[in-house]
DNA sequence: CACTCATATTGATACTTATCGATATGAACT
DNA sequence: AGTTCATATCGATAAGTATCAATATGAGTG
């Protein structure tokens, strides 16, 4: 898989399509599916907190590397999977790479969610 | 992998556990990406908007099967991960397997994404 | 420019999963 | 009991993914 931002419905419409609020779409469901996989995976979930709970809800790779027990290429991947869903964004500053909480949209996530 | 329910954190634990509220405990993310996984495909993100938009808030495999361009098996092999992961139920009626929405895992999902 | 450090990418491998056809189960009906 | 209908399970296969070691990139520093 090469680097791509999906041409998929964009924030504004997935905060509007709540899971049970109607039969979705298939590029709204597809589109949630994106971002509910990008969670759907117990290391990402922790790297998740992790920034969140972070010292200015910000962390460089390695950071995180030290409370994961996993090799910095694989926590490198799983961050790409996380800024491609969007959930996460990705800032070079110096040497090192910042990680940060896209806070609209786990929002708009958990909106979809909620029941209607 | 054989059906079988993981001895994880229950739904208390997760609606208390918000994934940008601290570092999450392994086994609480490991729950949480357990129910991420389920919706991360968007087949399974549309059976759930179909069976919650269903007369009744419920469905039959049949009707699903309807508005999914799957067999039979996939279908019910897909509800099967929904249960496993507890956002949806099943009852047997007569011939009919009738599935619905687990409204309070939903919301459980929907506030461990809320920000904090 | 050479060197170092932080992170990303590549390539390989083992594991998982989505899918289907075939078959099994199990409930109602005759 | 045999038949039919709805759904689940099995077995196989192709596609996807998590992981790491090795290597590349790219920013700062001397």
């Amino acid at each position: 898989m090469t680097t791509r931002t999906l041409p998929l419905a964009d924030d504004v419409a997935v905060c509007c399509s709540p899971v049970t609020g109607g039969v979705l779409d298939d590029d709204v469901a597809a589109r949630l599916a994106q971002m509910f996989k990008a969670l759907g995976d117990s290391t990402r979930v922790k790297l998740v907190s992790l920034i969140a709970a972070a010292d200015g809800a910000e962390a460089c790779v390695c950071d995180l590397l030290e409370h994961v027990q996993l090799s910095q290429p694989t926590v490198s991947h799983h961050l790409k999977q996380l800024v491609d869903a969007g959930l996460i964004s990705r800032e070079q500053r110096g040497k090192w790479a910042y990680y940060s909480i896209q806070s609209e949209t786990l929002a708009g996530l958990a909106d979809a969610l909620r029941p209607r």
